[in-house]
DNA sequence: CAGTGGTCTAGACCACACC
DNA sequence: GTGTGGTCTAGACCACTGA
C-alpha cells in the first residue's frame, strides 16, 4: 500500500502542488511503478482532507508532464514507457533500398516490431511556400503529395507527408498508392535521380488536436517534427518529407565530422 | 473586438471543448495574433453563459497545447513565437574553434543575439551507468562534470552537462570554471585528443519541474534532449554532453549521405 | 451493480498587475 | 482601488469499466 505524507497548510506551496509533488516522488522513487494505478480520487480526498478539484488539479499537473495517463472508469496509471525506436541516419542508405524494402520496414525488422502503414493518400497540388522554397519551385509548379501513417505493433508512431515535384513523379508509381519495392526513393532513382544526400531539420512541440487523434497521443506527450529534404547527385532537391513522430517512441541518431 | 460563436448544448462535445475550439480557431485564423490578450474569464463567462471552471478548463487546454500563456493579474495571451536558433551540424567544426570562440558564441554572432552563460559548476564524480558506457569507463573511474546554462538575449534556452574522463581533464583548464579560448574541445585538442567526429541522440519530452524552473518554461513547451558524444582520431570517446533545450527556441539541422 | 474519472455549477478568498 | 487569474470548497450528474 502506498504511503503518502500530509499537506502542510502553513507551506506557501499550494496543497495541489504538494500533493502532485508527493505523487511525483512516489513515482520517481519506484514506490509506484510503470503501469501501476494511483490511489483513486476518493482515496486521495480522504487521505489529504481536501476537495475533489484539489486532487484533480494535482493529477492534472502529472498528466501534463506525461508522468501518468488517466482512463475513464478505470483509474489513473503511471505511464508505461513505450519501446523506443532508435533511428540511425543511415536508415535511407542505398544498401537497404537495394533489398527492396522501405526504411520503416528495415527498421522494424532490426528492432523486432511489426510494421504497418495506413491512411495512404496521394494527391496533386500546388506547393505551399515552405515546400516550394525547399524544392526550388515556383508556386505555380505542381507537386505530388503523399501522406501516410506508420504503426508499430498496431500503435501509431508517426505521420509523414512527402512532396515530390510533379515533373519527377509523372508517369511513375510515385503517383500510385503502392510505390513498389524500395518505395519513393527507389522510383526516383529508377527515373535517373540518383540520391546523394539528405538534410533533416528537427524540432519538437505539443501536438495539435488533429495530431493527437491521428497518433492516439496521451496528454503530456510532445511530437518530434522532422523535415527531410532529399538531393540527387546534381544537387537538385527531389523530395521534401514532413514527418510528425510520437516523441516518446523515438530517439534520432546523427553522426557528423569535427572537421 | 473578437467575435465568438455560442455553445451548442445539443452537441456531444462538452462546452469547454467547444469554447477551446472557438478560441483555437480565432488564433489560427489570425483574429487573435501573437501577444494579444484573450477575453478575460469574466467576459467569457458572460458571453457563453457558463461557470468559471468551464472557461478555465477551456483555457487550460490551450495552455497545455502551448498556444497561450497566462499571466497572473494581467490576462491570457497568445504565446509569441520566440526567435528560433537553427543549429547546423557544423557548429563544432574546427574552423570555429580556431577563432577562439565557443560554439554558442559563434552561433550567437551569426544569428544576432547576445549570448550569456551562467550557473557554471565543475565537480569530479563517479559516472552514472549511461555516461560510463558511452565513455567506455568502469563505474570506478572518475569524470569531471561541467554544468552550465545558456541564455540568449537574457532568456534561458538550454542547460548542458559535460562529462570528461578525469584522466583527460587532469591538470587542464577543463577542471576550472573558465576553460579559456575555444572551450573544452580546444583544451582536449591541446592535450593531444584531436577531435574526429561526434554523434548526437535527439529526443523530446515534457520538462521536469526543475527544468521548468531552470529554463523558465511556460506550460505546454516541451524540451529537446540532445546527448552528444565526441570521439578523437583514435576513436576514443573523450566527452559526453547532455543538453536540454527549450524546444520552441531550436531547430536542429543535420546532413547525411544517401550512400 | 459499485467504483472510477469527466464535466459542470455557484459560490469563496487570495495574489498579482496596473492606475 | 478595480480587474485579472490562482486556488479552493461542496456539492451535482454523467459516462465508462468491470465484477
Amino acid at each position: 500500500m502506498l504511503q503518502l505524507g500530509q499537506i502542510d497548510r502553513s507551506d506557501d506551496k499550494p496543497p495541489y502542488r504538494q500533493i502532485a509533488g508527493m505523487l511525483r516522488d512516489a513515482i520517481s522513487t519506484g514506490q509506484l511503478i510503470a503501469g501501476e494505478r494511483l490511489p483513486s480520487e476518493a482515496a486521495l480526498i480522504d487521505h489529504f482532507g481536501v476537495a475533489r478539484m484539489t486532487v484533480r488539479q494535482a493529477v492534472q499537473d502529472l498528466r501534463a508532464e506525461g508522468l501518468v495517463i488517466s482512463e475513464h472508469g478505470r483509474g489513473v496509471f503511471v505511464r508505461p514507457a513505450p519501446p523506443i525506436r532508435r533511428l540511425a541516419s543511415d536508415r535511407f542508405a542505398r544498401r537497404h533500398r537495394a533489398s527492396g524494402k522501405a526504411a520503416f520496414t528495415v527498421e522494424a525488422e532490426k528492432s523486432g516490431y511489426s510494421p504497418q502503414v495506413d491512411n495512404i493518400t496521394v494527391t496533386r497540388e500546388k506547393p505551399n511556400p515552405t515546400v516550394a522554397e525547399r524544392l526550388r519551385l515556383t508556386p505555380d509548379d505542381e507537386v505530388v503529395v503523399r501522406s501516410r501513417r506508420y504503426l508499430a505493433d498496431g500503435r501509431p508512431v508517426e505521420t509523414a507527408t512527402s512532396y515530390i515535384p510533379a515533373t519527377f513523379a509523372q508517369g511513375t508509381k510515385i503517383e500510385q498508392t503502392d510505390t513498389g519495392p524500395g518505395g519513393i526513393y527507389a522510383r526516383l532513382e529508377d527515373a535517373g535521380h540518383i540520391l546523394d544526400r539528405f538534410t533533416e531539420e528537427v524540432g519538437a512541440r505539443m501536438p495539435t488536436p488533429e495530431e493527437r487523434r491521428a497518433l492516439q497521443l496521451a496528454t503530456g506527450v510532445p511530437v518530434l517534427t522532422v523535415v527531410r529534404t532529399a538531393y540527387d547527385t546534381n544537387d537538385v532537391a527531389v523530395e521534401v518529407c514532413d514527418t510528425v513522430k510520437v516523441a516518446s517512441a523515438y530517439l534520432l541518431e546523427y553522426d557528423f565530422s569535427a572537421r
